[in-house]
DNA sequence: GGAACTAGGTCAAAGGTCAG
DNA sequence: CCTGACCTTTGACCTAGTTC
């Protein structure tokens, strides 16, 4: 209390000031909600005796001028003062009250008993029900219509990051139905599905899941674009940031969306995968990938009833990696501190949240170190699907999950009518990073996955002499109407698979010699249920030990 | 929405305002005012977090949510609770809590002190005040000085958990010398090798790699057997532990180890690999990993001045996985337990060692969410090279590294002069678990590792068939020395690789149709440097534009 | 008169206390 | 040590007085 005397220059001048900084301009401009306290960061309600505060710090120095409390701070001063921990220490948010310029003198007497509502018209009929909606929808309300214009985003305290970020995955979620309506336009599958419903939900199909891939990256996009300190990197750094972060923000989402299940995904569309039963739709080809989501990222989750506000901040966490491939330096040191600043503010919500010091820790150690590598596998089934066929992709998962940046140098139609909204955005200033798919994790992925080679023809040919030499025994389900997906083979290709190759952009990316190299899987997985497809390469049932279940047997093997 | 929960978006507003949802309907409902506890049906005193309750219960919520106590009911889950009966047994009472509502949430955190106890004994707070900066600087001081027994461990407590894993850690070291002796004996290499210095020291041969690599294993194994708790798990699950954990402790130790170099790694026995310079030896074919291995763990840990304790911590953390795949029920609790002490151990000792709120998240985060995927390149990596006949693997690298069971029904004897003392001992009791090795992540990967099929003849004479119809130009220099993996092939394979082959007792894991799909690959790494290496697939520099440097332009290409 | 502010007050539901 | 009757504080929401 000793140090009142500084700020004791209160009187007429006061007064007048309040009116001068009155800060109408912010007010009208954006919403009210942009207004912080200045003693807590928690959303002000207006100048309280002088200073932009909340009710909270407002009723507490009331009470503490009207009381003549007298606090001690039992630690060393330093107390730190937000939304969640304003309460630990009354001594410390007193001296910020102090600090910030609230006039004591401002507080008045107790006034006369104005209470009209005393105790029979405000209880019953006020707050039964038909009132208080309106004054929580009003704020769910008013959180999901401000606009944030980026500019007013406060990324300074650990509060007001969370709650950024609370609101921005809150407005993701309203647009969730749109993105995929949207997104329901494009066919991914390249075969015919059977629908399937068990008593969880409806079993996903191959367009399920790349329906649902396609609109989470699309939503992915929004989000980060919405970032404030995302929107002020370089355009460069964006797409490097995006690119490494949506396969991993797949499987987070993907994770903490199915946290509650029992033994199933819940895809973005409400579509579930389960890796118990048999599916006849991709042949089990997803179970892998799914029981690993499953057992290290989903009940890891569930174990740590891992909360909204944590989930996001791991998200925002894995989406500013300052070691992300191809970052530029400026970039990676802006994003390093933003990363830092996204888990600090984790960690003190955290050890607010729950008296657990080993929660922290946990937390993210559990989370964060599944994140890339399952990522990266589930990055090694989208490109193993399209290149054998079972999907094609859209523009967004070609770019954003498999990496491959769009060139337009070529005659490409296929792939034009399906641009989501938001992709233009990032592009149009893109340097040509080379980038590395990291989440293509291994040698072995990398490099069906990075080299431009030149010698299409050369490996083509050899591949057709693999199947020459080899004799019709064993390869002979390439000359079956499946089995195409090198021009240059001129080997019974049907119209169906020319397509998809064209959609794919092939072309242009190259994988054609890696392509020849997996032959037995191109005839594994595609045109199965047709009855008529030939050629099982693993002809027995010993042959694929690892993918269980019964997919073998369609066809006459 | 149905999207991440409807009771699941609680923001840091909600722990405030969970008191606004308070509709009085029940108050008019029942008589007068009697309202009945939910939980135990004792008189209740309004709403507490969320649910209608009696102080003593919400006490008893708040009391156990605060201190994250964990209760187990002594009978059969079905206690009676009750005013008379509601303490006997507090695991049924939670139960009932959580069944009626109870908002875990909406328990704050502690806040400051308001009573009357301030004068005399109160010790809170201060206790650890006072405490912990002695604990501090005298922590380190102790750890290296006490001498542990291994049976005397104690893991109870943050600070000797952090002693017994530092003094492991050192004990390790003093190892090391002797066990690159004896690793030495064994020569990895397949092919002669150019020694090389540079300024920083000797550059790594193919043979210095794996010897690290084989030594770092040992070691771990070592080290993981000294710690109490580990010993203490069942031995399947000790070696699902290790299998999950060696190649992973690969990379932490390689980058703990570089963490001053500027620009190289070096390994267990000085060596460096340089990702700047050419290298003849093995041909940039491990530039790729080093690179990223650099960029996102030994530069990170350089940026965070990773010390010893927050090493060793990081090391346990990661070999407690309870996800590990295959582990037991009983084993993943306990080896949770552990993972939550260490990472508790390392989250108070960050906290005490340095005021930086964000540390201990950016720690976690930024280590443990590369290691996992760079752990799953490097062990592909390793595949590559045994596969392609840069190296043979001893049975420690094939064991743990690249999670081959051994087996003895077949005559192997050239892996018998090598077995490394602790090796045995977890190797007796295990149960055939169908292990997945999810460090090969995705299903390119895996199924390259996991396909155990009975088609290596017909495959391996494929492979033939594709060197005989490209002809020479190609892929001639498989015809050279070097150039026999598969006995099938009968192409001049000398003695040594036939050995190298029973070494990795390939003929059991299949790979065979899988290297068939990779002649490119065997003629890109395999022999270049010497002058007379031919046909780089990748044949100009266009062609392999995602491995930025200079790595083209050896040889006449 | 009324919109905008900022005093004031209210009270459910958080919190803490400490004998038992 | 935990329990729980009892007390204090908090803060979202509301009214009212003042100014423009």
């Amino acid at each position: 209390m000793g140090d009142i005397g500084m700020d004791c220059n209160i009187g007429i001048n006061d007064i007048f000031r309040t009116h001068n900084i009155s800060p109408k301009l912010e007010i009208n401009q954006d919403d009210s909600s942009v207004l912080e306290c200045s003693i807590c960061h928690d959303r002000a309600a207006g100048k309280h005796y002088s200073v932009v505060s909340c009710n909270g710090c407002k009723g507490f120095f009331r009470r503490t001028i009207r009381r003549n409390y007298k606090y001690t701070c039992r630690f060393d001063k330093k107390c730190i003062i937000d939304k969640l921990s304003r309460a630990n220490c009354r001594a410390c948010r007193f001296d910020r009250c102090i600090h910030f310029g609230m006039k004591i003198d401002a507080v008045q007497n107790e006034r006369d008993l104005i209470g009209k509502r005393a105790n029979s018209s405000y209880k019953g009929g006020i707050k039964t029900e038909s009132e208080s909606p309106p004054a929580k929808s009003m704020l769910i309300h008013r959180l999901s219509q401000t606009e944030f214009d980026g500019t007013k985003q406060n990324w300074s305290s650990s509060k007001s990051i969370l709650m950024s970020l609370l609101h921005f995955e809150r407005k993701m979620k309203h647009m969730r139905d749109t993105v995929i309506k949207k997104t329901n336009e494009f066919d991914f599958s390249l075969t015919s599905e059977h629908i399937n419903n068990k008593e969880d939900g409806r079993v996903a199909s191959v367009n399920d899941i790349f329906t649902s891939l396609s609109a989470t990256t699309e939503l992915t996009l929004n989000w980060a674009f919405s970032l404030a300190p995302f929107a002020e990197l370089s355009n460069p750094d964006k797409v490097v940031l995006l690119k490494n972060f949506a396969p991993q923000n797949v499987v987070l989402c993907l994770a903490f969306r199915s946290m509650a299940n029992k033994g199933h995904l819940t895809l973005l569309n409400d579509c579930i995968i389960d890796n118990k039963t048999d599916d006849i739709n991709h042949g089990n080809f997803y179970k892998n990938d799914c029981e690993r989501i499953m057992r290290e990222c989903v009940d890891e989750m569930f174990r740590l009833q891992v909360d909204d506000v944590e989930f996001v901040a791991l998200k925002a966490a894995a989406l500013f990696n300052n070691t992300a491939p191809g970052i530029s330096k400026e970039g990676a040191l802006r994003v390093l501190d933003i990363k830092k600043k996204v888990l600090r503010a984790l960690t003190e919500y955290v050890q607010n949240k729950i008296n657990d010091p080993s929660r922290i820790g946990d937390l993210v150690f559990s989370i964060s170190s599944s994140l890339r590598v399952l990522a990266s596998s589930v990055v090694e089934n989208v490109l193993l699907s399209s290149l054998i066929g079972i999907a094609r992709m859209d523009s967004l998962i070609t770019e954003y999950i498999l990496h491959q940046d769009k060139q337009t140098d070529q005659d490409d139609n296929a792939s034009t009518n399906q641009d989501s909204g938001c992709t233009s955005s990032p592009e149009q200033n893109i340097s040509p990073i080379p980038y590395l798919n990291e989440h293509i994790t291994g040698n072995i992925g990398q490099m069906i996955h990075k080299h431009h080679d030149k010698q299409f023809g050369d490996i083509g040919g050899a591949f057709a002499n693999l199947q020459a030499s080899n004799g019709p025994t064993h390869h002979q389900h390439l000359q079956g109407s499946q089995a195409t997906y090198f021009p240059e083979m001129k080997i019974d290709f049907g119209q169906n698979h020319f397509r998809t190759y064209h959609d794919m952009d092939m072309s242009k990316l190259s994988y054609q010699h890696h392509i020849a190299q997996i032959p037995n899987l191109m005839s594994w997985h595609v045109g199965n249920g047709s009855g008529e497809s030939i050629g099982e390469p693993f002809s027995s049932s010993a042959s694929m030990p690892l993918l269980p279940g019964n997919q073998q047997g369609h066809g006459q093997f």
